[in-house]
DNA sequence: TTGGGTGTTGAGTA
DNA sequence: ATACTCAACACCCA
């Protein structure tokens, strides 16, 4: 499910109900989503007792800052966060339940159970999994165009396939990849070496353009997602190739085709984007 | 009923 | 190095 957009939407509403709190309980539902520290037990027994004071993100991952840890969580497709008194019910697929010292309670919901949680100590988060590898954020002034066009130039793979890559850059999934190629007028299959500077400059600028209005308008609601407060993001009126296959395009009026790429569906304006 | 598809990503294989 | 398949899992739809 979320992308940058979704997940930087998510980081701003969640931190209107959590900043502050402090942790007196955690109960795992479904271990498997725990992958550091290795046994959910010490999870659980680390969290205990430190209190959230930010939450920052990286690509699509979500950084809770605490005391002496951070919490490292990715959404995957489904995964969402939000708050409830102690006594509300809990819907389903609720698999880790955080308790505050003030009885209300931070719910980890995720209905295909792909999400992930690594809690480490402080400082050493960039080091190991999960962020070792990550590339730079496409708002981060270290995502030049020289860095970008170098990273195409020594690749060997198709364009859409490098967007993707989160070694690349991070944040960047199906849907917004599509929007930014076809804002570029770049072809998904292009080999990535193959690009010009120019068309790699405007993919770059599409791709930070793209993703920045779209969280302004709090994300893309394809089918399930909501943000911490419930509500459905507004870009999915803005999309110009996701989900429109079959549609005229909004820029020439050619239907929009859609394909598979490395195993994605893939929307691609056969008239804007040229091979 | 069944198979294919879904906003992600890691592993294994050739 | 890259591409492809599968796996994790649940649900929706034709």
């Amino acid at each position: 499910m979320p992308e940058l957009p979704e997940v930087e939407t998510i980081r701003q509403t969640l931190k209107r109900f959590v900043l502050g709190k402090t942790i007196r309980d955690v109960k795992i539902y479904w271990p498997n989503i725990i992958k550091a520290p290795g046994e959910p037990e010490a999870f659980s027994r680390q969290l205990n007792g430190q209190t959230i004071h930010d939450i920052g993100r990286k690509g699509k991952y979500l950084m809770f800052e605490l005391d002496d840890d951070i919490l490292i969580s990715h959404l995957r497709m489904e995964g969402k966060y939000s708050v409830h008194p102690q006594d509300e019910p809990a819907k389903k697929h609720t698999h880790v339940v955080f308790t505050f010292t003030d009885g209300e309670e931070l719910r980890y919901n995720d209905v295909r159970k792909f999400g992930t949680m690594h809690l480490k100590p402080k400082g050493t988060e960039l080091a190991g999994e999960p962020l070792k590898k990550l590339g730079p954020d496409p708002f981060d002034p270290s995502f030049t165009l020289e860095y970008f066009w170098s990273k195409l130039k020594k690749t060997d793979r198709v364009i859409k396939a490098v967007l993707l890559d989160q070694t690349v850059v991070a944040g960047l999934g199906n849907i917004y990849v599509d929007e930014t190629l076809f804002k570029a007028g770049v072809h998904p299959l292009k080999q990535a070496s193959r690009l010009t500077k120019k068309e790699a400059a405007r993919l770059r600028e599409k791709a930070i353009e793209t993703l920045g209005e779209a969280v302004a308008m709090g994300g893309t609601t394809i089918r399930s997602y909501v943000n911490s407060q419930g509500e459905m993001g507004m870009f999915q009126q803005e999309l110009f190739v996701y989900g429109q296959g079959n549609e005229p395009c909004k820029t020439c009026g050619t239907p929009i085709i859609k394909t598979k790429v490395g195993g994605r569906g893939t929307h691609i304006c056969p008239t804007c984007q040229k091979k």
